[in-house]
DNA sequence: ATTTTTCTACGAAAAAATTCGTAGAAAGTT
DNA sequence: AACTTTCTACGAATTTTTTCGTAGAAAAAT
């Protein structure tokens, strides 16, 4: 099956998950309204960083239960909920949908911007050298 | 003022005015009701391809009026409609907006999985070699 | 000239997503 | 033990986005 599309604040708790682990909602919530943290990203640069409630967190990850996107264990009296879904996956999946709503299914279109827009390191640059010269050497063994 | 970012929908029309130029309802309506078209990707990929109303493409347009996102001039009757933001500009905003949510602002996180996950062309391989040469040149620069 | 088609405008229903209040149980505090 | 805090569950209000019905004017077709 493929993967459900989580809607933004789905996503803001996937992210929290991801990065810190298995979490209870309680921490989820507290990191969402962290200013520090890197993740909410759509909030923070939204003028206000306004508070995102607790039981509006509690009920956002109630859902994401429902759907599969996360799972959870009892602890005593609360739950931890860990992400069921895998960040590759899930962002492969975004991706796909991004670069067809937005390049009309242009991904080069996209990498062109995004490096166009980024600044890259000349580390990161390298990176991509190598990853570039791998996808030549696949491509020349297609062929054979 | 930054762009105000379109709905899914909204950015539907949009691109079929950035590939048509300046249409009327009509027109930008039947583009998004005919299969072959590329665009509308995420409702097409959904499953059925439901038939969209004719007035709900054009409330959908008065409303981008509204907001700013086109333009549009009398002709008799009719109205033709232009997009009024452009789509490198949108597609930019939108980037960035996706980058932060999706890949926590690693835009180099997005550029390797882009290119792993498409399987791009000797020749689009050769232009991001280009674009790259093109970084580091001006890397060099900005320490001279 | 009458009928049919094709527009816009408008309002509001429907659907999707977000937010939060309230209630009741369990844990922790004083 | 009484009080306060901290959970979950649930339902519902709000907000945002999408969809469409209806009305009336203009144009086109018969």
């Amino acid at each position: 099956m493929a993967i459900s599309k989580p809607t933004e604040s789905e996503l803001e708790v996937l992210q929290v998950l991801w990065e810190s682990g298995p979490s209870t909602v309680r921490q989820v919530n507290d990191q969402l309204n962290d200013p520090q943290t890197t993740a909410r990203s759509t909030r923070r640069s939204t003028g206000a960083p306004r508070e995102v409630g607790y039981t509006t967190t509690l009920k956002i990850m109630q859902i994401m239960f429902e759907k599969g996107l996360v799972s959870r264990e009892e602890d005593g009296r609360t739950h931890i909920y860990t992400a069921a879904v895998s960040e590759q996956d899930t962002q492969s999946a975004l991706l796909q949908q991004f670069v067809d709503a937005t390049y009309r299914g242009s991904a080069m279109k996209l990498v062109m911007q995004a490096l166009g827009n980024h600044e890259a390191s000349p580390a990161e640059i390298d990176e991509i050298k190598m990853l570039l010269a791998q996808l030549e050497q696949n491509q020349s063994n297609d062929d054979a």
